[in-house]
RNA sequence: GGGCCUAUAGCCAAGCCUGGAUAUGGCGUCGGACUUCUAAUCCGAAGAUCGCAGGUUCGAAUCCUGCUAGGCCCGCCA
């Protein structure tokens, strides 16, 4: 077996071009690029840079290299157009790899090259609701790109730890106790307990709006849960259990569990200590009114940030830096990962200046997503205006559950709501993990439940046509293939697609850019399916036929484990 | 007042890290393809001053500067 990616193509130039032009620093797959999908190349060297050097024309550089360079057994073809050098991998080194490696195929430079790109202790947390109303659409994104990282560092044999953290405690918490004292009647939740508790939080809102003395009592009640209060933490626990269960129920819903989960009410006060013990740092300094600050400005180019109320009671931040401690002792952590919205960028800035300042110099990132927003502008929680977890799987299974059954009536309902539940997710999942996660983007709930298009269920219905043409086939998919009758244009593109798929792995690991993944699949598909159109795999032809099978065994194989990564199921059938 | 982010066809996005071939898809619009492996599909057409103005470069959507518009944030909330 052999890789051919663009640090072989690199490799191979720099030992054959004496004046190869290399430019400080750069990994040498950046020499190389991925033409564009017009182009029937796998890679190429654009000329500049030589033309440069030499002082001649890059087209003729190009025509020169294509004539004095001996193609090796691994390509097909070198070929200058234009001003670029291109190359041609053979179809047989990239069906024979994946056929073989199949679910490894993704990983295959560290898998030949027994490099072992050691294996990492990796701790993601998320999604870190508040215990006083459902988790909504933006929990939804936190989630599908928490899960999604996990599963892709994991791929790529890390260890990976997915820890979650509850802010159980807290003013916020208490608004909703105090409604449901109110109009709650003590009784029980009559819908998914955490809704129910949701709906006290929005009936507090409304209510403050005339009568703002509930702001005082909400403010009560805080002091009474400090004070350990029996009955207020009685109440407490009741309703955080309901907010917790209904949580379970979602994460249930989308796959997701957690190795271990953090409560705020448990240890908050206890990074005052830590706090404390750094005060001989020149940097953390108690101010006259008692209050203690981290001074950022100077060093960070950061507002100061306080880290203890003058009173000595702890803020947020406070029990963010224990928790890291807490982290590391429970893990023993190489990198820690945070999935937090970009509205809090700048406190996390601050938070890992203060952790490195008092020398807890571990290895932190802050994964940023932007934010989702409806048509009508910004969702508000206080207000009811969000899109709610459970309401909108429920609502694309249902959707799916109608086309399904328009389009097979005849299946039993149980196959209906099995195909329903899959494709549903994999609509809704696909949906938020094809966008950059870094940028905000905006939820239309008319246009955005859809099964055409750059949809989960197109990639789904891909897996599903190969699928049964593999079921009419008689032939038997092996290696023992004619790679030269895979010579169509359109089979051609496809084979250039799986060729890259490790390095678009590798590429989505390292910039974090899990989007990458959703949309290498869907250039993947819809490259299939103008194959599908173009092409008949079966027929008279068995030499043919036998080529094509394993030409889209290999798309299969590689569609698969792109959508495993992406926590979507397959269908055989749809 | 300061900081960060964003701006790509009627709409939604990819491409920006690492400059390189005619700016890539989808939705919508118009036209076409099911007696052939699943039409949740495919083919074709129309549709883009890549926010604006400069700069760097052989070459800029991509890098730099300024400007405009929008979003988010800015020491005792979480």
């Amino acid at each position: 077996m052999l890789i051919v990616d663009k640090t072989t193509i690199a490799e191979f130039l720099i030992e054959r071009i004496k004046d190869f032009p290399k430019i400080g620093g750069l990994a040498l797959e950046n020499y190389i690029e991925i033409p564009p999908l017009e182009i029937n190349y796998t890679y190429a060297y654009p000329c500049f840079p030589l033309a440069k050097i030499r002082k001649k024309d890059p087209n003729l550089i190009a025509k020169n290299l294509e004539r004095e360079l001996t193609i090796p057994d691994y390509l097909d073809e070198i070929k200058a157009v234009g001003p670029y050098l291109n190359f041609r991998v053979k179809s047989d080194i990239v069906l024979e790899n994946i056929y073989n490696l199949e679910e490894n195929y993704g990983k295959i430079r560290e898998y030949l090259k027994k490099e072992k790109s050691k294996s990492e202790k990796i701790v993601i947390e998320y999604p870190s609701p508040n215990t006083n109303k459902p988790l909504h659409l933006g929990h939804v994104r936190n989630m599908l790109i928490g899960f999604t990282l996990s599963n892709l560092f994991k791929y790529k044999d890390h260890n990976v730890f997915q820890v979650n953290l509850n802010n159980d405690r807290g003013i916020h918490i208490c608004k909703s106790m105090l409604a449901y004292q109110q109009w709650g009647n003590n009784t029980k939740p009559n819908k998914k307990s955490d809704h129910f508790v949701g709906d006290f939080y929005v009936k507090y809102n409304q209510m403050v709006q005339k009568n703002d003395k509930l702001e005082e009592e909400s403010k009560k009640i805080l002091k009474l849960w400090e004070d350990k209060d029996p009955q207020i933490r009685a109440l407490w626990r009741k309703m955080n259990k309901w907010a917790l269960d209904g949580f379970n129920e979602t994460y249930n819903k989308f796959g997701i569990s957690f190795d271990k989960v953090y409560n705020e009410s448990e240890f908050y006060w206890k990074g005052k200590k830590l706090i404390l013990k750094n005060l001989d740092n020149p940097n953390i300094i108690k101010q006259n009114d008692g209050a203690i600050v981290a001074k950022l400005e100077a060093k960070e180019n950061l507002p100061d940030k306080i880290l203890l109320r003058s009173d000595g009671t702890s803020i947020y931040i406070t029990q963010d830096i224990y928790l890291a401690y807490l982290k590391k002792q429970d893990f023993e952590y190489d990198k820690s990962i945070y999935i937090v919205g970009n509205e809090q960028d700048l406190y996390f800035k601050q938070l890992f200046a203060v952790l490195d300042m008092i020398g807890f110099k571990e290895d932190k990132y802050h994964l940023s997503y932007g934010m989702i927003s409806l048509p009508e502008g910004k969702m508000k929680s206080r207000e009811g205006t969000t899109v709610d977890a459970d309401d909108i799987i429920e609502e694309m299974e249902n959707l799916a559950f109608e086309e399904v059954n328009e389009r097979y009536p005849e299946l039993s309902k149980k196959e209906k709501s099995y195909r329903a539940k899959s494709i549903g997710m994999a609509a809704l999942k696909f949906f938020i993990l094809k966008y950059n996660p870094k940028s905000d983007f905006i939820f239309n709930p008319k246009e955005s439940i859809s099964f055409e298009g750059e949809t989960g269920p197109y990639i789904q219905y891909c897996f599903a046509r190969i699928q049964s043409i593999f079921n009419k086939s008689e032939e038997k998919i092996d290696l023992a293939i004619n790679y030269k009758l895979l010579s169509h244009e359109k089979e051609i593109k496809l084979i250039k697609q799986l060729n890259i798929f490790p390095e678009i792995i590798g590429t989505a690991l390292r910039i974090y850019g899990i989007h990458l993944i959703p949309q290498y699949l869907l250039t993947l598909c819809q490259l299939f399916n103008s194959f599908y159109s173009e092409c008949q795999v079966i027929s008279e032809n068995r030499e043919l036929e036998k080529a094509r099978l394993l030409l889209i065994k290999c798309v299969q194989i590689v569609i698969k484990i792109g959508l495993n990564i992406l926590g979507i199921e397959t269908l055989d059938e749809m």
